[in-house]
DNA sequence: TTGTACGCGTTATCAA
DNA sequence: TTGATAACGCGTACAA
């Protein structure tokens, strides 16, 4: 690795003089000299040092990316799609806009806030925060931070949020599935924090809106850890048949779900109607091809690191970031089946 | 963010004295004074800056994973259930040894070779190169590099590789059709370099093995630019009716094509057999549950963050990793249709 | 237009 | 056991 030091004295003049050409200072170094330099530079492939310059400018070109891991869920959270194509977002913006990213996956707050301050990483972008976090985050680190889908009430002050409108897209799902004829309509999930709570609302709302009552026992939840899941599934497939339709809280779920009825003979959507969120590949290429409410992940993850950027830069941004939801009927909601047809082979 | 200069000017002792009890150095520092300077350093929550770390000791506690991205690919590399199962692999390992991770993509072999040198890496992982990169690679960079999946004929020489008996596990595999009675198998993939030329040998050595001879047209590419992939498998499941069984080369081929074929009123496993190759959750969650080979792809990040992790203390390892495969029986594939039943509906 | 010299925060060397 | 100081590579204010 060359230094500009060891240029400046092969070349036999000082770093200053080759630094300006490496910056490109304009009317700061004579056209002879420039071209000596660049040509040696290009010559040696000569590479700066980042350590050297972040210590110099005190700034590190580095975005960090954290994800919060849930403890039941940790196993297989960068497996999950959803994850993978929000980095996926985030990494093309960072490395399109010259900064670069580190990832960093861990379940503790404190370890993460570590981390990014160890790095003096230019801006975060956080991924799966709770409420009680952005308290702890928010006055521990002074720099640009943006949330990916976090509900909270604290955090919601002090930092910028890239989120969907849950609630709504989840209504009006159940408003379609409704209109399909279904009045016994349940709802899948693994816990009623944050993105799956307002889902959940969202689902209340058109049940309420369309006079049927909410019980308890409509909430159907999964345990998705692998020495659980089986168990887990066997209750709620038992469960689903008092149901005509089951409004899922991911794609992952609902296709989760509809193999596991199918093994026990319940046909989608002859015997129950399914519908997912998110609209990702799982759904897309299943058959019968899933009803679900699509979300464009990708340019969330777009879309929070630009935000970023722009807060880095110290320009405004929007506390609250929405991003729209769409219905995408497919084939798994369908009229409720006649009494007690489940499609049993 | 204080600095050890700081914090020794506010406790009136040395710089010195303040990073040997940071890094716990035995013996050189009297208990009084660790106590004190333990206790201010917890207080004021103390975090050192990693760039004069670096800086002073030349080394960067980073690994860089870069994934070369094929053109025709680029769109859903990170979306790849395949990708993501590696790099959660990969970052766990390196997380818990200390490591931190820089996620590169990119399509230009120069520009990651350039990144990396920035950073100055301790090492370097890569995806998804071939054969003629390795060499340019290699000649430019001189500290320890795993890949992963990666043919070669040259690179080997130079750098570890940690990778999968394909050839083996599709040999198996076709093994295994044949003897379910199947003579007519066509193969399906999109290339027919490294990882998928090895796989297709594995297929032609059992077809040879069996005496079937292996016709050019029973390779059937797919075309998986989102601009192309229709077309491409509209020709696919036309051609596919000549075949008993198909072969595909990843469990997202499989699962593409038996929706594509399903959409056609062809049924797997009653009208032609599929069988896949990686053994993810697409496979597993669909139905009929994908006949398999599998692979641990999590373990392959893990392996391989673990030999260059070796390979940065200075240890040696083989040059060449192979992870085995495994049958997975599930429903895809049966015994051949008879005569012309497709199972159209 | 070019060069000198210092600061960035840390670690390491060596003397006290 | 402690402290002063050089070194790491780069950027830059200021002097020449």
């Amino acid at each position: 690795m060359i230094t500009i030091k060891e240029i400046a004295k092969q070349l036999n003049m000082s770093t200053t003089t080759v630094s300006n050409v490496i910056h490109d200072k304009e009317g700061e170094v004579s056209k002879e000299k420039r071209r000596i330099v660049q040509e040696f530079l290009d010559r040696v492939d000569y590479v700066p040092n980042i350590n050297a310059r972040n210590l110099a400018q005190n700034e590190s070109k580095i975005i960090g990316v954290a994800l919060k891991a849930r403890a039941d869920k940790y196993e297989n959270l960068i497996m999950d799609p959803f994850v993978s194509e929000l980095i996926g977002g985030i990494e093309e913006t960072i490395r399109n806009a010259g900064y670069f990213m580190m990832l960093y996956i861990s379940r503790d707050t404190e370890k993460i806030m570590r981390h990014v301050s160890t790095w003096n990483v230019d801006g975060l972008i956080l991924f799966g925060m709770l409420d009680d976090d952005g308290i702890r985050v928010s006055t521990k680190y002074k720099k640009p931070i943006v949330c990916i889908d976090t509900y909270s009430i604290e955090g919601l002050k002090h930092f910028t949020n890239v989120g969907l409108d849950d609630e709504k897209g989840t209504y009006e799902m159940v408003k379609y599935i409704i209109s399909c004829g279904h009045e016994k309509i349940a709802f899948m999930s693994d816990n009623t924090k944050g993105v799956d709570l307002a889902r959940l609302t969202g689902y209340k709302r058109a049940l309420k809106e369309a006079g049927i009552e909410f019980k308890e026992e409509d909430f159907l939840k999964i345990r998705p850890k692998s020495d659980e899941i089986d168990a887990s599934l066997e209750e709620i497939c038992r469960r689903a048949l008092d149901y005509t339709a089951i409004m899922c809280v991911s794609d992952l779920y609902a296709v989760t779900l509809m193999s596991a009825l199918q093994d026990r003979g319940i046909r989608v959507p002859e015997g129950i109607s399914i519908a997912g969120f998110d609209d990702n590949m799982l759904g897309s290429l299943y058959r019968p091809a899933l009803t679900t409410v699509h979300q464009d992940v990708k340019k969330k993850g777009v879309v929070a690191a630009q935000t970023l950027l722009k807060l880095i830069k110290g320009e405004k941004t929007d506390h609250q970031i929405t991003l729209p939801t769409r219905l995408v009927v497919r084939d798994t909601v369908t009229k409720p089946r006649k009494s007690s047809f489940y499609g049993f082979r």
